[in-house]
DNA sequence: CTGAAAGCGCTAACAA
DNA sequence: TTGTTAGCGCTTTCAG
């Protein structure tokens, strides 16, 4: 035991089941094409010695990493307010595990850091890259291109489905417009008659989109009941400070997300306007620490966020797995759009 | 453009500066021992054709990754409800960019995740482990000594302060015990009497310290006084009813977190107890989103989670510095316990 | 079906 | 100070 530590090789393994390097490595690799009997004493002898293979040199060869870099570029604090960057990264390690992939994290705060990630991806360690939170003016998106990286993003990106530069964008969004115009109409169902909106940060499409849903079936609607915010609860506030001054007749918001929408609650509350009955609310996200911790209860538009990590990845390693040869599965992945459900609990 | 894109190696790098290898590699690993006018040349067919160290290679042969892995093994939903990971993680990320180190994530969520994640770290992947969220009963501890990579953990882990097979257990923690006695003086302070605690989940050691803390002040204190929750909304509740029943003369709680302080707030304003009038309520960790948001806002404990992060990250570089020869450092480092604050709002 | 041998791109002795 | 050279551990033709 005082030996020196160092783990076994391939050589060792190979010596021990009385075999070639070449044969060892190919029973490690799936055992394809070699026979019963030597692939069972190549494996015992892997058990015996508790052989794992040195992924860097395996790197070197095959030029794979089997790991994803993960990119979350949120300058601001709204991360740690959220939980919807957790769910994700669940999804998507739940998705790599299953492939034998890492996650390689890659968090950015400002303009020194979309450089070292851009150089990290152009550096080849990883064989794709998943992006989330792009601001419509990121310099992100010309990096990761410029890296040649396959990359698959989280919700739409700024610059259209169209390809950029012939290689198609591939993201995974909810149907952020679809889902507003569901709460918006649920509104409308309820009677109210004087709808208001607090958007996102309209930097980002999802807010972008969300506000288009609401115009949608509001078409022709005060723009005096429409109010900025940016997905944080001191902007619900803020914003829902503003209706209320501008149209003190409001008896329905339909805000970006829950975390504007309880800041919004807060306000009606200490304006003493009751919800539902005075004001109804619908959030955005059905993010459960949220929406069923307000008071009262909020109803939100629900997505799946957990499964569109999963997506995102799955899409990924598809497209890997496509240019490394397995012609099999059909032409390149296109982006996917989740459906939302409307969820109903007390405030609407 | 439509030559093989593959990147150019150290070698091409080299032939362009008219140097050799060797020298070019000096160069791009700090350029110590190398004249001027060659380091010069060397850096300017770098930025010319774009080159980009293979960090496999490099690996195979320095035996070092860059990397460290980062352990969350929570299997509850609890990571999501609350910021607390998102938080450690940015402080960890920021320390290991300043490191050009990169983050590897391993999220686990059961008994097959552990094995997993002990042959990840037996693989040497990685130069180093930083661990969360240990439960009193986790095969991790053990599965990573096993492994023998570096390790630091966030939070005490269960086993005691003491040496595990004569590696020391090197953690970082705020002081829960002394943190939750500040909290339970100051509502001693306010003339509270009757004062009660909503423990967190005791496998983890956080809870078991921060009740320690409580029992510290209240020496003697009514059992009843002590409710056993999980660091949850819902167990928060459940804890401040069944306190509400054993003691309907409660003046005061005490929450092993912010979470369950929510938890026990809903309880206490639908019993129309008013906060603080009746009842002074205390958090721990200050998180705040929540703190911030409750009603009324929360006084409570605060720690520098980020700060934590930020610590375990550099512990852990620099033991991985000192092993590989940089003996100046001085010793071992050693486990850390970062002071907590009170933070008044309105609650107590 | 199996083995021998040639590198993948880089660092680190060792020579010059 | 610089160059030469020998691998790091693995996969992958190519013979046998």
């Amino acid at each position: 035991m005082t030996e020196t530590a160092s783990r076994p090789t391939l050589e060792a393994v190979a010596a021990r089941a009385g075999v070639s390097r070449a044969t060892a490595s190919r029973v490690v690799n799936g055992g394809d094409g070699v026979r019963e009997p030597l692939v069972e004493r190549v494996r015992r002898a892997v058990e015996e010695l508790g052989y794992v293979p040195n992924q860097a040199a395996r790197s070197l060869v095959t030029r794979r990493h089997d790991a994803v870099a993960v990119v979350i570029a949120e300058p601001e604090t709204r991360v740690f307010a959220d939980p919807f960057f957790a769910l994700q990264l669940r999804g998507i390690s739940k998705e790599l595990t299953t492939h034998d992939s890492q996650l390689v994290l890659l968090l950015t705060e400002g303009r020194d850091d979309h450089v070292r990630v851009g150089r990290y991806l152009a550096g080849g360690h990883v064989d794709g890259a998943l992006v989330f939170s792009l601001h419509l003016d990121d310099p992100l998106p010309g990096l990761i291109h410029g890296a040649g990286v396959p990359t698959v993003f989280g919700g739409r990106p700024g610059w259209g489905d169209g390809a950029r530069n012939s290689v198609p964008t591939v993201y995974v969004d909810c149907d952020n417009r679809g889902g507003a115009r569901e709460a918006v109409r649920h509104l409308v169902g309820l009677g109210r008659t004087c709808i208001a909106h607090i958007t996102g940060a309209l930097d980002q499409t999802s807010a972008v989109d969300r506000l288009d849903g609401f115009r949608d079936v509001m078409v022709d609607g005060d723009p005096a009941l429409v109010a900025e915010g940016d997905f944080t609860p001191a902007g619900g506030e803020r914003a829902m400070r503003e209706l209320l001054e501008r149209r003190p007749d409001v008896d329905a918001v339909f805000a970006a997300n829950d975390l504007s929408a309880s800041g919004a609650l807060r306000v009606l509350r200490e304006r003493g306007r009751r919800v539902p009955d005075d004001v109804a609310v619908i959030g955005f996200d059905d993010m459960l620490p949220i929406a069923e911790q307000t008071d009262p209860p909020l109803t939100s538009v629900r997505q799946d966020i957990e499964e569109m990590g999963r997506l995102m990845a799955r899409l990924l390693l598809r497209r890997l797995d496509r240019r490394s040869g397995d012609a099999s599965l059909g032409g390149d992945p296109s982006s996917v759009v989740l459906p939302t459900t409307l969820v109903r609990r007390v405030s609407a």
